[in-house]
RNA sequence: GCGCAUGUGGCGUAAUUGGUAGCCGCGCCAGACUUAGGAUCUGGUGCCGAGAGGCGUGGGGGUUCGAGUCCCUCCAUGCGCACCA
């Protein structure tokens, strides 16, 4: 490290060790960044998303983010804002009880060890983040409001005519009143109740607790049913939709599987047109709210029967039967000529013909028994099976043969399609592999070929339909079906609702017990309800979720309880709320408190959770605000997803079968094998022999075939990963350059959205601008040495100029260019010799967003008392930055050919004059101009 | 396949409204002070060319007095979704 000698002024150097541990323990004692609410100031709400501390610690991009929003947190604070920054830890999740199933330690434990790492490692940086409001998702203050949130789903339904969640009892009640109608479900429409049966209100009265209870389970928020779910054995647990990625498990990359389960699941679904809808009202970046728009995949279409044929081996109770298709092209109707079931269907048994029965019971078998990731892989291959039934066609009574098929899928829409081979790409490719008819409905097409499945051209062979362009003929024909009784318009989304539990340990508990098989929530007042201990961290000999190994965990010492657990997202869906108010015990945050903060005024956080987090966050915020616990209907107005810091890493060429490595310019001449290496023993990317031969044992008697003299590795920007040994850890920043470099280093590598390598070379230029601007204040023993007579018209135009543009900057998120111009006004300070201490010190509030430390020490030497962060935010002023006179460039046909020093205050007309009898224009336009373009203050342009 | 985003020197990048392309920083070159330092300061640095000059923002085309910026089209990279009927 430099020891530092100035000959110039005997100033003392910038020693960022002493300063940063000063200032950090100063902030910490008078606990500069508690947030009290202040109804007379206007609040500001910046959140991070919180982390989940895992045993690897914070590398150089994680606090990218952080330093960010820090800096707007602060910003705001100069201007005037209350503030709220805070931070907590998602604490409950998988790496942790993995490591306990391999350790038998208690993740309570590990978490607590890691957090306490990140925490060291936060604090560091000097971030001004209200401690005192730290949440962290496993502890039991928390999660008991969790738990209360879940309860209050159990508790509700959703009524679609009022779009909004209600009190269970209110369709109790009308259930006692009215009875349920399964063909007019009204309020209960939607794709939620359709396997359940019409009942009337005398039947209901006279239904048993647990008829009644299996009923509103098809109706509450929180509810527990037999479904499909993407079950991953080597988790052992169940995951959501979210949760997996191309047919393997998100954390662990495990492969996942389709079991069919009792579960307990989210009806996220009911929300699925406001989540949607109001993806227009927030300032969200477009990628993400396409991303959840995909997610929640809403189509308009119709759902049609088709009467099931009658036929010897179909028996005589299924003589009402019919299947039924989702569509959302109703016009193609007359183009059937064959019927899809997925081969989960649950006609596909009782239909099938008795000479087909081996054949499909194969098909079906092989389907079911496909891992999400097989199934995906042979998306491609075309698959089916006769059943050897048919169904009517609804309008021509055509008989119409039923087939599975594996590009069906059970869980959208009906499971089940009319196929129209013409006009649609799956059903054509499907019906040329079996030899199926293909009709066409819609002309303009080329049928010999390929699908005519576009929305353009005129119906043809479609009887009521013949003549109808395609945008006309599917409201006429979702006209005639609903008026035939043959189906109803009907809209399908993609989403799913979201499984709930977790077969896992370490999670909130489920505040459920079970009474008769009956499912029933604690009392809101026996919260929180504590995660037991247990023995073993793994499941039951019998299969049973770890929670089932705590014997004498009963409710009331008799029922059992719910052993599942719930999902890593849950604690995160409601966490803003609680920072509002976070230490209160009797409500998850007081009324006033969410009145006061109402939502996120930026959130910031990474692309990653578009579909998972975000989407459960906003439905959480929804509900509660369908049940009038806070103010708001979405929980953060504006978005800003930080790019991620990717690492380079360093490689090193191995000749093949040989420890020879050959420098990487050199390789193509060999064969070699590449090996990642510590980016520590390659600074600049050329080897340290030495360190290399010590760093593994194998390695200890490597040669090398070198360039120049040395070893170049060669590199690559990946992900920075243990495994790749091109993690750069902030510690080892900070220790060598101060966070305040760090931060400012961070923020200059490029626009922050953008995802980009760490590269440790660049840092030296901010560290050298810290210097620069530190030694303008001349420095002696603690003390600033400036004079104080005013600025000069140059040095008070630096300083209105940089106030503006890094005001500007900051407001728009655009902090590498806040931090080029801060440069830029050094620069220009240091030519000018500037040692005034009118135009200095505000710019040390300017620069205390960027780089606090410096900017609090520099706020003490100046002679200061109280914090720097409390200052205001200096104002420009025009009249500094008021120009006179400008260059004027002098194109020639659009080519820069001379420049010109002119008054501003010229006409268009003087410019115009002045320029043409110029020496300069007659020497590159000897003859009179065609036409002049004169843009005042800015270029004058000659046509010739 | 569909959707979203991004393409500018050796590198990270900048360019308020269509108005001097390359600010700031890294790296590199030359020099000063000094003498082992990863210090500081000064000057230079888009490409071709000796120069005049020409070329230049992924490629091609267009609008305009003028295009990195607007329009059309193609290409490349990254991310998301994907037998979703």
């Amino acid at each position: 490290m430099p020891t530092f000698v100035s000959p110039i002024w005997e100033a003392m150097e910038y020693d960022f060790r002493s300063i940063e541990a000063r200032w950090q323990d100063y902030w910490r004692k008078e606990g500069t960044y508690l947030t009290r609410q202040d109804q007379s100031r206007p609040k500001f709400y910046v959140l991070d998303m919180f982390p989940y501390p895992s045993g690897a610690g914070l590398h150089v991009g994680h606090p990218l983010g952080y330093i960010a929003s820090d800096i707007v947190a602060r910003y705001k604070r100069h201007k005037g804002f209350n503030v709220l920054h805070p931070m907590g830890f998602d604490a409950f999740g998988l790496p942790a009880e993995q490591y306990a199933i391999q350790t038998g330690q208690h993740p309570k434990l590990t978490t607590e060890q890691n957090i306490a790492r990140y925490r060291e490692q936060l604090d560091k940086i000097g971030f001004s983040f209200d401690w005192s409001r730290e949440i962290r998702t496993c502890n039991p203050e928390y999660y008991r409001w969790t738990q209360w949130i879940f309860i209050r789903l159990f508790q509700s339904w959703y009524n679609s005519e009022l779009q909004r969640a209600e009190p269970i009892e209110k369709l109790i009640e009308r259930f006692a009143n009215e009875g349920y109608d399964a063909t007019q479900p009204g309020a209960l429409s939607g794709n939620i109740e359709s396997e359940l049966h019409s009942f009337t209100a005398g039947e209901w009265q006279s239904m048993s607790e647990r008829e009644q209870s299996d009923i509103l389970l098809h109706f509450r928020l929180a509810y527990l049913s037999e479904a499909w779910v993407n079950w991953c054995p080597a988790l052992g647990t169940v995951l959501a939709n979210d949760e997996v990625i191309d047919g393997r498990s998100e954390r662990g990359g495990h492969p996942v599987e389709r079991k069919r389960m009792k579960q307990w699941s989210l009806r996220i679904t009911a929300y699925a047109d406001r989540l949607l809808d109001d993806l227009d009202h927030v300032e969200w970046p477009e990628s993400i709210r396409e991303a959840q728009r995909n997610w929640i995949g809403k189509s308009e279409g119709t759902t049609l029967r088709f009467a099931l044929e009658k036929a010897d081996h179909i028996a005589d109770d299924l003589s009402d039967a019919f299947v039924e298709v989702f569509t959302t092209r109703p016009d193609t109707v007359f183009g059937v000529s064959f019927v899809t079931l997925a081969p989960e269907h649950e006609l596909v048994q009782s239909i099938t013909r008795p000479d087909l029965r081996e054949a499909v019971n194969a098909y079906v078998l092989q389907a079911t028994n496909k891992t999400e990731r097989e199934r995906q892989a042979e998306v491609k291959k075309i698959t089916g099976q006769f059943t050897g039934a048919y169904v009517r066609h609804p309008f021509t009574g055509d008989p119409i043969p039923v087939w599975i098929g594996e590009y069906v899928l059970a869980g959208y829409g009906t499971g089940a399609v009319m196929a129209v081979p013409a006009h649609d790409q799956r059903d054509f490719l499907f019906a040329q592999h079996f030899g199926l008819p293909i009709k066409e409905v819609v002309s303009g097409g080329n049928i010999a070929e390929y699908a005519h499945a576009v929305k353009s051209g005129v119906m043809v062979n479609s009887d009521f339909l013949n003549g109808l362009t395609v945008i006309e003929a599917i409201p006429a024909a979702v006209r005639e079906i609903e008026l035939r009784g043959f189906g109803k318009g009907k809209i399908n989304y993609r989403l799913r609702d979201a499984a709930f539990g977790r077969q896992r340990y370490w999670g909130e508990p489920i505040p459920v017990y079970y009474q008769n098989g009956v499912p029933h929530v604690l009392p809101v007042e026996e919260l929180p309800l504590i995660l037991p201990e247990v023995d073993k961290y793994q499941p039951t000999e019998s299969g049973e979720p770890p929670l089932a190994r705590a014997e004498s965990w009963k409710y009331k010492g008799e029922f059992e309880f719910e052993t599942t657990t719930m999902p890593g997202w849950a604690g995160s869906s409601w966490y803003y709320l609680r920072y509002m108010d976070a230490g209160n015990d009797t409500c998850f945050a007081s009324t006033e408190a969410m009145n006061y903060w109402r939502e996120v005024d930026l959130y910031m956080g990474g692309a990653e959770h578009a579909t998972g987090h975000l989407m459960y966050f906003r439905f959480w915020t929804k509900f509660l605000f369908d049940l009038g616990c806070i103010p708001v209907n979405e929980p953060a107005r504006k978005l800003i997803n930080q790019g991620m810091i990717q690492g380079v890493s360093a490689l090193v060429y191995r000749i093949d079968g040989t420890n020879t490595f050959v420098s990487a310019g050199l390789r193509e001449q060999h064969h070699t094998i590449a090996h990642h290496v510590d980016i520590h023993i390659a600074p600049n990317h050329v080897l340290d022999l030495e360190q290399f031969r010590l760093w593994r044992e194998d390695f200890r008697d490597a040669q090398f075939i070198l360039e120049d003299g040395v070893y170049h590795c060669g590199s690559e920007v990946e992900k920075m990963s243990k495994s790749k040994y091109n993690v750069v850890n902030p510690d080892e920043i900070i220790a060598e350059y101060g966070a305040d470099t760090l931060r400012l280093y961070e923020m200059f590598l490029g626009p922050l959205e953008q995802s980009k390598p760490w590269s440790t070379q660049g840092i030296n230029g901010v560290s050298n601008f810290l210097r620069r601007f530190w030694r303008l204040f001349r420095i002696v023993d603690g003390k600033a040495n400036l004079n104080d007579a005013v600025g000069s018209p140059a040095e008070l135009k630096v300083l209105h100029k940089t106030i503006r543009k890094v005001e500007e900057d900051i407001e728009r998120f655009s902090f590498n260019t806040s931090v080029s111009a801060f440069m830029i006004c050094t620069n220009e300070l240091h030519d000018l010799k500037c040692d005034k201490r009118s135009v200095l010190e505000p710019l040390v509030v300017l620069l205390s967003p960027l780089a606090p430390h410096m900017a609090e020490e520099l706020w003490h030497a100046l002679g200061n008392t109280g914090t720097v962060t409390a200052a205001t935010f200096p104002k420009w002023d025009q009249q500094y930055l008021t120009e006179h006179e400008f260059e004027y460039p002098v194109s020639v046909n659009g080519k820069v050919r001379f420049k010109m020093k002119l008054p501003l205050d010229l006409s268009k007309e003087e410019v115009e004059q002045v320029v043409l009898s110029s020496d300069e224009m007659r020497r590159f336009v000897p003859d009179p101009p065609k036409k002049v373009i004169v843009v005042p203050g800015r270029i004058v342009n000659v046509v010739v």
